[in-house]
DNA sequence: CTAAAACCTGACGTTGGCGTCAAGGGCAAG
DNA sequence: CTTGCCCTTGACGCCAACGTCAGGTTTTAG
């Protein structure tokens, strides 16, 4: 697959898979005439680099995972970064909830005239 | 309270402050020297502007939703915008969700050198 | 064969949420 | 009074993940 079918395919632009060749999280092979070429798998690669992007991790932090999986060998520096970010993570999605719950409690209000003059200020 | 009392309750820097007030997310008094004078609340609405923030929202999406609450009136627009923050949010948390099961996954395969082995290239 | 579409490298631009000086004013303690 | 900490505005700095433009090559469609 060339770069513009793997952008396409990945929802993504191709200058975003460029950047992540320059930052070593994706590779490609070379044509005799210089473009890239990518097996079907670069997709999936590239959908997981995003997911992780989402996530809140750098460019650093993903380089040192993709190396981890890539190799097959996990050092204790990597175990400790792979523990580090899936407790960073767990503790986003329950900062997040609260939020969530937070904004429902609001829109209830907001939907309901009497509770909304009776919370003035209630949250914010 | 003044802003470095406020800050400091709150975690986060005087300069913070100052460009919250600056988008129109917080308020103050005046002093007549020009000093920032705060009421007890605001840590607490420091603190949920920041959760807003983690959430991803911009200034611009919280400085209407802090008008919404703070006028007590909500129109159709702003309901609309808190529906859809709130749904944006919990299709954050699907997402993070189910990375962070990727990694789970990936961790434990970090964590079991047979399966380290077999799984080589399972994630990415 | 040719023209459009896609690709290349290199380099500068953008955006948001502040950090960080710079230069000065105000106020409680000793 | 003065020392020292906290406050003010204004302005530039920063960083990451690309967007975008320039100027040139390659591949593909008709």
């Amino acid at each position: 697959m060339r770069i513009g079918e793997v952008a396409a395919a990945a929802g993504v632009s191709p200058r975003a898979l460029r950047y992540y060749e320059e930052q070593g999280l994706l590779t490609s092979q070379r044509h005799a005439s210089g473009q890239r070429h990518y097996g079907q798998d670069a997709v999936q690669r590239v959908r997981w680099i995003q997911a992780l992007y989402a996530a809140g991790l750098s460019s650093k932090s993903i380089t040192g995972l993709v190396g981890c999986v890539h190799t097959g060998v996990a050092t204790d520096a990597m175990r400790a970064q792979l523990a580090a970010e899936r407790e960073r993570i767990d503790t986003q999605i329950r900062d997040l909830t609260h939020t969530r719950d937070r904004l429902d409690a609001i829109i209830a209000a907001a939907d309901d005239p009497d509770r909304m003059r009776a919370s003035s200020g209630c949250e914010l």
